[in-house]
DNA sequence: CTGTATCCGACGTGATACTG
DNA sequence: CAGTATCACGTCGGATACAG
């Protein structure tokens, strides 16, 4: 979930860019994992409870959820409140940095929505070709 | 991305969604893996030989490039061209369908880099919350 | 030069059981 | 309800050796 060490190009790259390319790297791979931007995308109607959002992602561990909304906590990107009460009531919602990051996201998304067909046949005839 | 083809709502899903969300999400976890983007980053620029990209992402493995390679062509976005000389000559291309991913996902990049500083703060307060 | 084959440790994910 | 703890398993990624 969280690769450090992403890569160094040769002579060509300063320290400070080098940081930069493992911080960025380190934010794709937030999006490339399995439930964080599933999690984002529901939250981004509002604020949800912990067993609400485990009933919208039919088939997310209780494990998993939690994981991930902690992923998401520590980066910024929502915020997690308790209620006090019993039984226990937990809320997370998007934060302004987390509502900033769904908009490339969702382009992103949107992008590869358009051109699945495009790919799968691509991964069929590749598979195809693979198989003779 | 429209969310009723991201999330899995329980009974309101039919399978053609189901389908959809799943092909979103197989293309969302190749921008996140280890090495995808950065290739596609390197192949904006023109066509690569193996070991050029080998050297340009210096601290890839050798498998992994390949893998990666392997990868991107099967889903469309790169092209492997063979070069039957000696040695061996092989050069990788973005396709139309990698140049237009490559949109989307500088997007992303830029996103992410603009707000790495946001990030990264909010990563270190929450450590050191944690760490009390 | 451009791969493939193999081994291995690290990590991500899920299932299950338990707690406040 | 909202977690934590533990285990088990599969995949990912790196290192190395070998091949066409």
């Amino acid at each position: 979930m969280r690769p450090e060490h992403i890569h160094v190009t040769d002579p060509p790259l300063n320290p400070a860019e080098h940081q930069d390319c493992r911080g960025v790297a380190s934010v794709l791979s937030r999006v490339g994992d399995k439930w964080s931007v599933l999690v984002i995308m529901l939250l981004r109607d509002g604020p949800r409870r912990f067993n609400e959002l485990k009933r919208m992602i039919n088939g997310i561990s209780q494990r998993m959820l939690t994981l991930t909304l902690r992923g998401l906590e520590r980066d910024g990107l929502v915020t997690r409140t308790v209620f006090p009460t019993i039984p226990p009531r937990v809320d997370y919602e998007l934060t302004d940095l987390g509502r900033g990051l769904a908009v490339p996201v969702m382009a992103l998304g949107e992008w590869a929505f358009a051109h699945l067909p495009q790919i799968e046949g691509a991964r069929n005839d590749f598979d195809a070709r693979n198989a003779e």
